[in-house]
DNA sequence: CCCCCCCC
């Protein structure tokens, strides 16, 4: 008897809603819904290597699980996006709100005693790879924000891969850009990553002339040129997929797309308006907007967003940091909310921490 | 224990 149909049998599978970080005892049967490179990392903690799947079972419920060094190394290879498992002797824990993808309050941890068993012989009724297409000229309140999309077009060109180098350690990186276009007579530019410029990019350039279907999941909306996008680690992308939307996108683009004049969703968009002004950024201002108006916010509250960069903290200033986000190595995004009188000592030390965590993080 | 996701 194969191990993966000895392990079902001999154990109930639980479902991964019913899992806690107090009750060890448990086998998960789930797919692969996602898997991530694996990556090296060193810090004050230590250093070592690390990666990441996300786990789908037979009710739709979705959990992280990551492994580190020994553990990583033993179950990257065997770990296939698409691909049904038995796993069990994971431990849970909490889920970090800042960090978690998927809706558990859990992330699981495998280590190198955890069981991973393909379940090779299944007709598991797990859901595939699901998709939430957001239309190419709905992208404009992803820009810049931190949750990813989802986007399935036709594709107009192929860059050639380039070879481009990392500012924060100089490392080169292959990247292709490809040009995607919808019904919506939109285009977008995404740009395809390390494994996915070399291999499925290669695959796009090589059918370009054919104007493959793409479908993408879990890229980054970016403002480069207005509206950009860019894959991540954990990104799919599936040329042609079987799906409703691909046949729907190509029978559009065969009929009356391929005659269409589509522009650029980010073209026009000036910096401040870029994403048609349904970016959280939108109300965005420069200083001199708040300087120059003297009577802003008398009568009532103005509200609007700015970037600037800290040059000094006034000690004798009430505020409040709301949120604190992590921008690039030359520029913070913090913003900051005027408010009532707070213990200025904790919050600046608090901001001042943050700033500081941000830099070591580089 | 990661939590980065790159470039114009």
């Amino acid at each position: 008897m194969a191990p993966s149909a000895r392990m079902a049998m001999t154990r109930r599978v639980h479902p991964l809603v019913s899992l806690n970080p107090y009750q060890g005892n448990w086998t998960i049967k789930v797919r692969v819904t996602s898997k991530g490179n694996m990556r090296t990392y060193k810090n004050a903690r230590g250093e070592g290597c690390v990666f990441n799947v996300e786990l789908t079972d037979g009710d739709g419920t979705q959990i992280q699980a990551t492994m580190f060094n020994e553990a990583a190394k033993k179950f990257y290879d065997r770990f296939e996006l698409g691909k049904v498992y038995y796993i069990s002797k994971g431990t849970l824990r909490v889920a970090n709100k800042q960090f978690k993808t998927v809706q558990n309050d859990y992330e699981m941890t495998l280590n190198e005693n955890s069981e991973v068993e393909e379940a090779s012989d299944e007709a598991a009724c797990i859901p595939e790879t699901k998709f939430k297409f957001v239309p190419i000229d709905q992208l404009g309140p992803y820009v810049n924000s931190k949750d990813l999309v989802d986007v399935i077009g036709i594709v107009q060109s192929v860059s050639p891969t380039m070879s481009i180098r990392r500012k924060s350690n100089n490392e080169t990186v292959p990247k292709r850009d490809i040009v995607v276009a919808d019904e919506t007579k939109k285009t977008v530019v995404v740009s395809l990553w390390n494994e996915l410029a070399t291999t499925v990019g290669q695959e796009l350039q090589d059918i370009a002339d054919k104007s493959p279907v793409v479908a993408i999941k879990s890229l980054k909306v970016g403002d480069f040129q207005g509206i950009s996008l860019s894959t991540l680690g954990k990104s799919i992308v599936q040329v042609n997929p079987v799906i409703s939307e691909s046949k729907k996108l190509r029978n559009w683009y065969d009929s009356e797309g391929k005659e269409t004049s589509m522009a650029s969703v980010g073209s026009g968009l000036s910096p401040s308006t870029k994403s048609g002004g349904r970016s959280m950024y939108s109300d965005r201002v420069s200083l001199a907007h708040i300087t120059s108006n003297p009577s802003l916010g008398e009568d009532k509250p103005a509200f609007f967003s700015i970037r600037a960069y800290i040059s000094f903290i006034k000690p004798d200033q009430s505020m409040c940091v709301s949120q604190n986000e992590y921008n690039n190595e030359k520029r913070q995004r913090i913003t900051v909310r005027a408010t009532a009188p707070v213990d200025f000592a904790a919050e600046s030390k608090f901001l001042l921490e943050e700033i500081s965590k941000m830099r070591a993080s580089q």
